[in-house]
DNA sequence: CGAATTTCTTCACTTAAGTGAACGAGTTAT
DNA sequence: ATAACTCGTTCACTTAAGTGAAGAAATTCG
């Protein structure tokens, strides 16, 4: 499981093995249920999940209604908004599958950015990466139709069709279940 | 000019007078008239922008459409997702006005960040909160109808809709310049 | 200044998403 | 085992966005 971590670092440094006993003495990894609660509205956290296994769902509740707006599944990597803007969280972070995490906590990575240079461009590097992958995503989201968003799924993503209840994929696509379901109905009118 | 430059910058480190004569002796900063395509879809950069005045936007050109996904004004920074993928770009930046830029090379930000550990650390912070301000704005894109949405940019981002032409802040809400117009109106009979 | 272009709005019509209700299939809990 | 719940689909109806066309207003350019 800690080869899975390793693997994924080293593609942005190379640690030593006295660097990787480091990482593992701090004892970081944690398993969840499935339906397990992370994070919830209205809490204030220091937190940030790496998944090694398993998946978790960023969603908001407005008007008592489930607003799903991102999966998490292996090799990705998850810090709250709230951690960085140190108020309280506006949503909820919850597992969907039994799952294997890497907790981190921001304090305890500021120390280890200030120890070691190779970590602070570790997430330097990881930040940037994310934020050009999520603005690709924010791009695509705004420029296509529902229909188009869950072609791009289908392609990009296929396992998650699979992993995730309908209705949570069609909260991630910005419709309601229905208008999931009538739209594949139509998709599948069309290949015949 | 370059008081905005180190104001901003003195939120997320302290510089001493070297280190900002060093700066300035870069000759970063650039005026480019309104109009000016800063870059094209299918070219190659190494360039990051951060307004100082003014304001450029970003647009993929789709079944020869224009569609406006970002725009960006005093005090935002923007590095194109190309620069980080190093592939070809698949948009447009343009000048909405004229603009005073400061403009970076990424091969020389990999060099000032080997050898000032503080200016990693400014990057890896403006990264992350870049990261989290991004994700909140796509949440909210995501959560909302295009009325939502235009509510939303009139609150926090009044400026803007003075500025930039009407069409273009339509196509960044995701719908048609008709589509806004209709809305609009809307909005201004429910007040009435 | 005046012509050309861009920008914005309006209209009639089409298409697709939202809403509320109903139903069957599958799952969970007692 | 069966009652309760969740999940996905379908239906009829409503609401809002897309489309194509037309025209008025504002801006740009020769």
């Amino acid at each position: 499981m800690q080869d899975l971590l390793f693997d994924f670092i080293s593609k942005y440094v190379s640690l030593t093995e006295e660097e990787k006993n480091a990482i593992v003495s701090l004892d970081i990894f944690r398993s969840v249920k499935k339906g397990t609660i992370l994070l919830k509205a209205g809490q204030k956290t220091k937190e940030s999940y790496f998944v090694l296994k398993g998946c978790i769902r960023s969603y908001y509740v407005v008007d008592s209604e489930e607003k799903t707006t991102a999966f998490y599944t292996e090799m990705e990597a998850l810090t709250p908004p709230c951690v960085i803007s140190k108020t309280p969280s506006e949503y909820y972070i919850s597992c969907i599958e039994d799952t294997i995490l890497l907790v981190s906590n921001s304090d305890m990575e500021a120390e280890i950015n200030s120890k070691f240079p190779k970590f602070e461009m570790m997430c330097r590097k990881l930040s940037e990466e994310l934020l050009a992958k999520q603005r690709i995503d924010f791009d695509a989201f705004k420029t296509s139709s529902p229909e188009q968003r869950y072609l791009n799924l289908l392609e990009k993503r296929p396992d998650l069709i699979q992993r995730v209840p309908q209705h949570q994929i069609a909260s991630y696509l910005g419709i309601k279940p229905q208008s999931l379901s009538r739209l594949r109905a139509r998709i599948l009118e069309k290949k015949c």
